[in-house]
DNA sequence: AATATATAATAGTATTACTATTAAATAAAA
DNA sequence: TTTTATTTAATAGTAATACTATTATATATT
């Protein structure tokens, strides 16, 4: 399962110029990723960036027009392998119950490290996911950056989902809410585990986070 | 119901000077809440801050070492001032049940405009809680901060409402977990219903939030 | 070989968050 | 009242940040 980047296609209005179009860009997205994980989104700076892959702040900005953009750009990256992995492991199930059940594992367990892609860390992503995809839309400009379709990748992915529930109750009146309640909760939860235990009720290596939120899709999509 | 600032008591762990204690440190956060809510958090700086209420931005530092700590503080006062509520409306009730459905209508309900506390505006509060809250926490300061009491109000809220929870259902595994996800839950939802539709099911003027979270608990807890 | 184009580096700018130092106002003590 | 102490505020900075205009270099095309 390597270098299976032809299924990650990225919308043109997520860059300046395609990462994956040259081994700079792909240096950069690369190293960005950890230097994220490393410093946080705030302390990491362009210029800190390109002094880490030897090359100059400015080349970075033909590329990504912002840091901002390049984590905008790191977010689609991550839901368009999501929804990846989400048709494939569905792919030929035709059981609801099952689909769903794949979906809300697919968004409450931890990211395994892999070297499923090459330039694309995707255990690191996911901390980045968990940390600070937040920052990328509590923003002054989200409703220009919506428009852009900046976060239609997520949008997709919740879309799909929330599909699925209908399909198990067509009642429902709240599909939508509650795959992007288990989305953000999952991801709030394994960051409170980490730095704000009074917060949650997870112990170290258990996997509270997966049982809670499958309790609860189940019980609130109950006819 | 007029300045019952008696009730409100922020440790001062959190200001360098008291903000109450002078009429400086009133308008400081007064026109603070009023600035961030226009311009975001990121965009409104202390400069600015001083040019809008006649002020020097160095005296500004006198009560508040960054703008972060200012938003530290705001969201204690907000916590402060939601428990006060919180055990205003359980007084004396003895319903565990009753007293949980008060508390998921104060995390999720819209806060009305009021005047009862002078120079806070809590209806501009709840929005800056809404978009702009998960910075504080989002840091690479967490940890720090963490113990020097920086989010303890927030956590008290939540232990008390978990407390209520093992009442009704003493077996149940995650209350602490069930709680924060629907405060934070709320809060998202009703920054999705005004920027990003496509992740809620919320209609203007509905009080579908309120109706989801309501039911969401009630099921969830369920032996 | 000449021209065009893609790519990268230099050297900047305005702004930001924050601070060291000085000045002025106020209160307390002699 | 005068002196001393203390609180409070303003001046004038700093280092760092996010970003850009311009120039240089490499590569490809004619």
């Amino acid at each position: 399962m390597k270098n299976l980047s032809v299924n990650i296609s990225i919308s043109p209005d997520l860059y300046s110029k395609n990462p994956e179009s040259s081994d700079l860009g792909k240096k950069i997205v690369c190293r960005s990723i950890e230097m994220i994980t490393d410093l946080g989104f705030e302390a990491f700076t362009f210029k800190k960036l390109g002094v880490s892959i030897g090359s100059n702040e400015s080349s970075i900005y033909r590329y990504f027009e912002s840091k901002h953009a390049l984590l905008v750009y790191l977010i689609n990256w991550y839901w368009s392998w999501i929804e990846y992995k989400l048709v494939f492991a569905n792919n030929n199930l035709s059981s609801p119950h099952d689909r769903l059940n794949n979906a809300i594992h697919l968004f409450t367990e931890p990211v395994e490290k892999d070297d499923e892609y090459l330039f694309i860390n995707e255990f690191l992503l996911n901390k980045i996911i968990i940390s600070e995809s937040v920052k990328a839309y509590y923003t002054k400009d989200v409703d220009t950056e919506n428009e852009k379709g900046f976060y239609k990748t997520y949008k997709r992915v919740v879309q799909r989902v929330s599909d699925t529930i209908l399909e198990i109750n067509p009642g429902f009146k709240f599909p939508h809410m509650l795959i992007s309640t288990v989305i953000e909760g999952a991801h709030h939860q394994r960051y409170f585990s980490k730095h704000l235990p009074a917060l949650t009720d997870v112990e170290e290596g258990e996997n509270s986070i997966v049982q809670f939120y499958t309790d609860l899709v189940r019980k609130s999509i109950l006819k």
